[in-house]
DNA sequence: AAGGCGGGGTC
DNA sequence: GACCCAGCCTT
């Protein structure tokens, strides 16, 4: 216990990561002599946030090619931000790193503390611990799902999330090291994602199975355990999708806070659990179409009706010419209301 | 302390 | 359908 930490476990938890960490667009590799650059290991904590590496990879890669720095960041547009987020989902965390990127940019650099990191918006207990762990080698403790999992299966702990989060961040520290904090927070996240998985671990081929409490009970799979949501209501909606003969489109900039903030999308109604009222955003020949658009958010299920209409060249209000409209640029359920006006409004120009 | 806040993959 | 994912912010 020289480092106030199980060594026998962080022991083979490295030598597990040394030869099988993910290789990942982010990460300098176990074993390198270079240092990780601040920015980017910033840009995807930001961007892993209740979000898959998967999902990340493709924006990590634009957003770096685009903004290499958190200079070039800062100086970025609000509007191309959001645009080049669009997709991923928790819009306030493009707000809160365009904010966070002219934060650093004024100050000169990331700062290198926990609590300096985390000062900053969007910024919390678990970014700022991954950035001072992997960006600064900083001995801090990072708690995240895969954490809270390895964890609560290594001390096989029944205490649900996330009343059990205080104890599985005690547990998480007893095994930080002083040494490559980075790498150990890195390698706890690796096992967690790729052996230590929600359904059906892999124990048989895990590196510290001989430690996990949970494979001598036989809980493993079935722990963290968790206190279950509410099931989501269905809310209705209505979305106006108006398309002038010159190709522009009637849309609006949704306010910069609550769903969806800051993103563009098409004028309607308010989504609620009551049958929305019908009115058009502005006049014209709005025909309903027959399919609805269905989507899920965080806490509801979305079921959108589209009105569509050919506007006149007349027609004014906040159009977004042709030239500048891009579908890539829209938040999800946006994209697929355009999706299926398009293919109607493009079924009826042809007859 | 609790609730708002996306989207896609998986079972 | 429900659960999960490198959580944060507001109230």
């Amino acid at each position: 216990m020289r480092d106030g930490c199980d060594t026998q476990i962080s022991d083979k938890l490295m030598a597990w990561y040394d030869r099988h960490a993910r290789d990942l667009p982010w990460r300098v590799p176990p074993g390198s002599t270079q240092m990780p650059d601040p920015y980017r290991i910033w840009l995807s904590e930001v961007m892993l946030q209740q979000t898959t590496v998967a999902a990340v990879k493709a924006y990590f890669h634009r957003f770096t090619e685009r903004w290499p720095t958190v200079q070039a960041l800062a100086a970025a547009r609000d509007e191309d931000v959001m645009a080049e987020w669009a997709g991923l989902g928790y819009y306030a965390r493009a707000r809160n790193l365009l904010k966070c990127a002219r934060e650093v940019a004024r100050i000169g650099e990331f700062p290198r503390s926990r609590e300096g990191l985390q000062a900053l918006p969007g910024i919390g207990p678990y970014t700022s611990a991954a950035i001072a762990a992997i960006a600064f080698e900083q001995p801090e403790t990072v708690l995240d799902g895969n954490v809270e999992r390895v964890m609560a299966r290594l001390f096989d702990e029944h205490t649900p999330l996330p009343q059990a989060k205080p104890i599985l961040t005690e547990y998480a520290a007893s095994l930080t090291p002083q040494h490559r904090p980075g790498d150990h927070a890195q390698a706890v996240m690796d096992l967690g994602a790729t052996i230590c998985t929600p359904r059906n671990p892999a124990c048989g081929i895990c590196p510290v199975m001989v430690h996990c409490a949970a494979r001598v009970a036989g809980t493993a799979p079935a722990l963290p355990r968790k206190t279950r949501k509410p099931a989501k209501p269905v809310r209705l909606g209505i979305a106006y999708l108006g398309r002038r003969v010159d190709g522009a489109w009637l849309m609006e900039r949704r306010p910069p806070q609550g769903l969806l903030g800051g993103m563009l999308g098409w004028p309607g109604s308010d989504w609620t659990e009551a049958t929305p009222a019908d009115i058009p955003p502005q006049k014209g020949e709005w025909h309903a179409l027959p399919e609805e658009v269905r989507h899920t958010f965080t806490h509801f299920h979305l079921r959108l009706s589209l009105r569509v209409a050919h506007l006149p060249l007349s027609a004014t209000g906040n159009f977004i010419p042709a030239s500048e409209f891009n579908p890539a640029d829209l938040p999800t359920v946006m994209r697929k209301a355009h999706k299926l006006a398009t293919a109607h409004l493009d079924l009826s120009e042809a007859s």
